[in-house]
This record gives structure tokens, sequence and C-alpha cells, in this order.
DNA sequence: AATCTTCATCGTAATATTGCAATATTAAAC
DNA sequence: GTTTAATATTGCAATATTACGATGAAGATT
């Protein structure tokens, strides 16, 4: 085995699931943190901004874009990506939802 | 390779990581959410609630452990996890940060 | 004490991920 | 048209993850 067994989740916990995993990369925060932090979404200095070589680096943007976390497309030889905030709104209200929830129960034993 | 190299990002960018990479499976996403819906955190029937096996189960739940989204342990044959809200705040925290900061921007050319 | 129940751990097979060198692609620069 | 620059893709090795059957541990039931 090693495959998730995906249909026996909701949609929606799979989306969730699939947004997260896609985060769950140190490599992919940096990205996204320097999506966020540069102006334009030109990016391509993006390999020099991190500790991996250019091909590991466009694998994890293949991931990101996959994910529906960042979006845009290459041009020739300059990319040009940037954060979908679609996805960021999706998981901001899901642990936002959470934590409301959470404050309200206050029956926690543990 | 196939090992993540996190010795070259900051602590920070590690610590969520680690925490999405653990919700990054549906089966976690779903016991999340059992724990957040039952009242009590003594959860001896979330096996059934689950459809997989026991074993993969309590895997599961090792993970969401190690990475501090659930807490609590064994006592005899019943355990007592429920969710650690620590963890939850700081996602919350750290996408409502990132959300506020993409509203203010509204520079994207994609 | 023998059995039952419940959860953890071990062992293992199937699959996925990570990372990089080599190579391909593609548009701009010359 | 050839070179250059930037990114993607391919192929592969190392490692991690997912899932489950078998087994172990430990309190509860009889």
């Amino acid at each position: 085995m090693g495959a998730t067994k995906t249909e026996h989740f909701t949609d929606k916990q799979n989306e969730i699931a699939t947004l997260a995993k896609a985060l769950g990369h140190p490599a992919r925060i940096a990205i996204m943190e320097y999506l966020l932090k540069v102006d334009t979404c030109i990016c391509g200095d993006i390999v020099n901004e991190l500790p991996l070589a250019q091909p590991t680096v466009s694998q994890h943007l293949k991931e990101l874009k996959n994910a529906g976390l960042i979006k845009g497309d290459i041009e020739g030889n300059t990319i040009c990506y940037c954060i979908d905030e679609k996805a960021l709104n999706k998981l901001q209200a899901y642990f936002g939802n959470i934590t409301t929830k959470l404050e309200k129960k206050k029956s926690n034993c543990c």
C-alpha cells in the first residue's frame, strides 16, 4: 500500500488535506512566504532564495500549483507565479472555524 | 535524498510545515473533526468512525500527537485524546496573518 | 486466573516524496 | 540562425508514508 484511501473521505476533508499536504514542507512554506514578501509576482530569482537545486524548486512550485495554492504560468523563460488567495481563504476559514468552536467548548479534560 | 532538508529553513517554517504535514491526510483531518464534534475527549470509538483498520488509525493518532495537534494518553485500555488548542491557534494566526497581508497588497498580476 | 476488550507496536509490502544531475524546452539577445 | 538564460521534464537513488495482519501489553470482566 502507501496510497491514501481518499475515496473513503468527504470532498471537503480531501480538499483541506490536499492543501495542508502541499504546505507540509518547509521549502514550500518558504516559497509562499517569499511570494508574499515580494511586491511583484514575477519571481525569476526564486531559485536563488532557496537552498535547493533548480529542479527541486521547480518541482515544489509544481506541487503548490497543483494544490491550487499558487497560480500563474511561465512565459518563455520567465515564470510568473503568485499566491492564489482563494486557497488561503479556505484555510483561514477552516482553522478560524475550528478555533472558535474550541473556545466555546472548553470541556477539555486532558 | 527522500529526506527533507529541514536544517536549511527557519524554525518557524519547519514548525508550520510540520503541523501542515500532519494535517495533510484526510484520515487525520477526519480524526480532528471527530474530536471537535464529540463533547468528551474520551474517544474509544474513534476506530469505528473511520474506514481504516485499527493499527492504521493508531498510527495516524501517533502522528497527530507527535506534531502536537492532539494531547492526552492512554489509561489502560481506553485512550483519552483531545485537540491541543495551542497548535490550532498557531495555524489560525499564521493563515490569518497571510490573508490580511494579501488583502492589503492587491497587486496580483496573475 | 482465564478470557475479553482495547489500543500500541512490529514487520512488511506497496506507493509516494525528496532531491539532484542530465537533458529538454522556449523565448529573448546577439 | 546561433547562443544565452531561465525554467521544465526525465530518470534515478534514497528515504518516507500508508496500510494492515500478527502480535504484544494491560486493564476489565467473568
